[in-house]
DNA sequence: CCGATTTTGTTCTCACGTTCACAAGCTCCT
DNA sequence: AGGAGCTTGTGAACGTGAGAACAAAATCGG
C-alpha cells in the first residue's frame, strides 16, 4: 500500500466489473421490490418509485443500478421487467444453486419447510444432521440424510453453498468438513465465529445479537439521563483485588 | 449544514456517549467471546487475544473499547469479567427486556424454543398469533395467544421489543399494531420492507437476502470470465416492444 | 530505583459509502 | 420542428469506518 499517493482520489477502484459490497447488498432488496412491482402489473418505475418501495434512497438506488449498466430510459424509468432480469443475472440466481442444511434443530426444521426458499434459484438438496434420532425423518417432501454422507452429497449434486444450523459446539467441525467436501460459501446460524480458509465466503446471522443491537438503543432511549450513572467501581486500581462483578450478568 | 466550513475534520463528532454504529454491532461479539474466555477459566486477555476470539483486528477491537472508557491496563491487558460487565452494562443486557414473538409458524417455533434466547438479558413473555387454530397450543413451558391481547400484554409486562415472524403479508400491519401498542424496537424475519415513524428502531434477518449475496460471490467464483457474456438483449430501444423476458427467472 | 518490555489508548491517513446537485437525454405537446 | 418537462446517470463534497503506527502507562527483573 505504499503506491498510495501515485493514486487519483476517483471512484473506488473498481476492478473491472466489481460492485462495491453495499450495493450488492442491497441488490436482493430491489430484485423484491421490483417482483413485487411486476405482480401488481406495473410495467415501468422510476427510481423514486422503486427507492420507496426498496426502503432507500433514490440517489443511492440510481447510483447502486449505474454499477450495472444503464437500464434505465431518461425522462421515463426503468423498465420492471427487464430491470429484474438484469438484476437476476448479476446476482446469479437466473440459475439455481445447490444447498445443503446441517443441523435439523428447530431452526433446521424451519428453513427446511421455508416455502420457496426465498426467491427462488435455491435448490435443498439434502438435510444431514449426525444424531441418528433424526436420521430418516421426514421433512415436507425431503428425508434427513446422515451428516456422513456430506462427500458424496457435495459432489453429486454440486453443492456450493451450504447452511449451518447446529448449535455452537460442533459448528466449527461442520464448516471445516463443509470446505474440505468442496464448499465455497457458508451460511452460518451457530453464535459462533468460524474460521474458513481465504476464498470460502462465509455469511453470519445471529439472532442474539440482534437483539443486543436493539436493546442498546433501547436502553438510550427510555434512559436517557436516566443511566445509572455510571457504576464503574471505581476502586479499580489493580488488577489482583478485583471485586467478584461477575457471573452474575443476568442476576 | 452550512456550518461545515468551521469545522475540524477530527473524530466524527460524537455527541456525549455515542458510540458508533458499527462498534455498536460488534460489542455482542466481544461479549460472547469475553463469556467464551471466562467460562474456559481465563482471568486476563490481551486485545490481541480478544480479538482472535472475536475474528477481528486487534487495533479495531481497542478503538471500540476505548469509546467505553478506558478498561484496560497497559502491559497487562483486560480483566474478562469486569470487561465483560462493562460491555453488558454498555449494551444494557444486565438488565432483562421483555419480548414478544408474533406469528408462530416454523420460525416462530424455532424462537420460541431457542433455549436461553441467547445469551441472557432477554425475555420472552408471550407468543402471539391470530390463527385460533394455533391458540392455546404449548411451547416449552409457554402457550401461543391470541394477537388480539397484544396491547394488554405490551403494557402488562413493559414489552419493549417485538419479534415479526408472520409471513409477508401481514407483517407491516402486525408491526403497526405493535407500534401503536407502545413497542419501539422491532426485529422483522418477514420478508418486506417495515415502515416505522420516528424513535422505532427496526431491524431485519433475511434468510433469502443472505443466500442471494452469497450467489452472487460465488457466480464470480466459478465464472470468472465464463459469464454468459452479456445477454443484454441488445434491441433494447423502446420500452413498448420489449421481448417478454420475465416470468421465467426460474426457469 | 531504573531500564527493558509489554500492551493499551489515540492520532493520522486512507478507503469506502452516502448524498447532493446537475448536465445529458428522452418524451410529449404545440 | 422545437421547446417544456421529467428522470436518469454521474461528478463532487461530505461523513463514517478501518488500519498502521506510535506515545503513554503499567509491570518486572536486577
Amino acid at each position: 500500500m505504499t503506491r498510495a499517493s501515485s493514486r487519483r482520489p476517483g471512484p473506488p477502484t473498481r476492478t473491472e466489473r466489481g460492485i462495491p459490497e453495499a450495493t450488492v447488498a442491497r441488490l436482493p432488496v430491489y430484485l423484491r421490490a421490483l417482483t413485487a412491482l411486476s405482480d401488481s402489473g406495473i410495467a415501468t418505475a422510476s427510481s423514486e418509485d422503486l427507492a420507496t418501495a426498496a426502503g432507500v434512497n433514490s440517489a443511492k438506488l440510481r447510483k447502486d443500478l449505474s454499477y450495472l449498466g444503464s437500464y434505465g430510459t431518461r425522462g421515463v424509468g426503468y423498465d420492471v421487467e427487464y430491470l429484474r432480469y438484469q438484476i437476476a443475472r448479476e446476482i446469479g440466481v437466473t440459475q439455481d444453486w445447490a444447498v445443503v442444511i446441517v443441523g435439523i434443530g428447530n431452526l433446521g426444521h424451519a428453513l427446511a419447510n421455508y416455502s420457496g426458499f426465498g426467491t427462488r434459484g435455491f435448490r435443498i438438496v439434502a438435510l444431514l444432521d449426525a444424531d441418528p434420532n433424526l436420521v430418516g425423518e421426514r421433512i415436507g417432501d425431503m428425508e434427513v440424510r446422515d451428516f456422513a454422507e456430506l462427500e458424496d452429497i457435495v459432489e453429486t449434486d454440486r453443492v456450493s453453498i451450504g447452511v449451518i444450523t447446529t448449535p455452537a459446539g460442533p459448528a466449527q467441525e461442520v464448516c471445516d468438513r463443509l470446505v474440505a467436501a468442496g464448499v465455497t460459501s457458508i451460511l452460518n446460524f451457530a453464535p459462533v465465529v468460524l474460521s474458513v480458509p481465504d476464498g470460502v465466503d462465509i455469511r453470519k446471522v445471529d439472532l442474539s445479537i440482534e437483539l443486543q443491537i436493539l436493546a442498546y438503543h433501547e436502553q438510550r432511549k427510555s434512559g436517557e439521563a436516566a443511566l445509572p450513572q455510571v457504576p464503574e467501581l471505581p476502586a479499580m486500581n489493580g488488577l489482583t483485588d478485583l471485586p467478584s462483578v461477575g457471573g452474575g450478568v443476568g442476576a
